[in-house]
DNA sequence: GAAAAGACTTAATGTAGATTAAGAAATCAG
DNA sequence: CTGATTTCTTAATCTACATTAAGTCTTTTC
């Protein structure tokens, strides 16, 4: 596997010498993953926050059968249980592989640890975070404001680059809907 | 107006020294609001993240007159259209002073100021941002999968200090819901 | 301190989206 | 390749929550 992808992510936010990239990568775990794996499970405690190499991710929770998608991650996205990894509790979240996917991942400890050898990382993550928390900011606003068939719309504008590459069952429960109702949506906007 | 809250607020995660706290202070601008005064209003750039040093905020979405309350601010919280403020476009979000209300806002050019003369705050907002994105990661999981009558039960565990200083419809308007049947809600659980 | 405006409740009726079910199409496992 | 499993669709029925409306109570305003 290369850090290309990754070292370009960080480097997008901040420069970096040759022995910062070396410390950095030497930090990360290369992991492979085949489709169904599970990257992270619920109840167990979450040490890592993964990169995207390669391949899909989808986070989601489970209410007693009821799976609601949290996010994908695609390639060159971070993705995490965020309660869970920063403070060190029990994971909410299930997170599993869409297809043969490739991450590396960071554990908190080595977080830690970069961020004491090498405090110009602190931007790298304000940044990654607050870019995270925009995120999610503007999906409250649309969860809470939008009926169903317009968060459709945005779902397939955000995540272009994969909406085919998934079913229909976890595009629902990304919006929080049946895939049966979201067939019905799918079937009006076709007619008109 | 004092700066011992925000001060705290700030050396509960990174140190400082006189000079530090000093320069930071400097760049703070005191803002007192009347109760229904708008601190920001969508469409205008929203320049300040705001400290609140005394008093309640109400940041919320209007869509087409059907509000959504995205979050509370109480004393000792930060609050901003991040969106905004990050990325210098219009505001989505209106915030408004539930009563008399202190701020200390700082502008994201002061605040670039203030990490490119002081790195350490980098760490300062990593953690401010990473707490809001806990915050939003949480609330995204319990939207999708919880009926809003546990919603409320959580709601009024998260914002115990404020749940009855603020009015019922804006409560439901928190939580996605309308106030008729947020009193149904609250009805069945005096009865049981 | 009176009038007006807004908040809260209750109830009847309406609707977005859930559930159940069943068949067709696609995908998977051996 | 083939049977089994999963996905997608359509449709009937059901339910959580919305809307409308009307009355009471509280707060605001001047």
């Amino acid at each position: 596997m290369t850090f290309n992808l990754i070292l370009a992510n960080v480097e997008k936010h901040i420069s970096l010498n040759e022995s910062e990239r070396k410390f950095f990568c030497s930090l990360l775990k290369e992991k492979k993953f085949s489709k169904k794996d599970l990257v992270l499970s619920e109840g167990q405690t979450c040490r890592n926050i993964s990169f995207v190499n390669s391949g899909i991710l989808r986070a989601f929770f489970n209410y007693d059968g009821k799976e609601s998608t949290i996010m994908f991650a695609m390639k060159d996205w971070w993705v995490t249980d965020i309660n869970c990894f920063i403070k060190h509790q029990p994971a909410m979240l299930n997170i599993v592989a869409l297809e043969k996917t490739e991450v590396l991942q960071l554990t908190k400890e080595n977080m830690d640890k970069l961020l004491h050898e090498f405090p110009k990382f602190e931007k790298f993550f304000r940044i990654i975070f607050q870019n995270a928390y925009i995120r999610e900011q503007l999906r409250t606003i649309q969860n809470l404001s939008l009926p169903a068939a317009e968060r459709y719309d945005n779902f397939c504008t955000k995540y272009e680059r994969i909406a085919n590459m998934i079913t229909q069952k976890q595009i629902a429960s990304y919006l929080g809907i049946t895939p049966e109702f979201l067939s019905v949506i799918r079937a009006k906007k076709t007619k008109s």
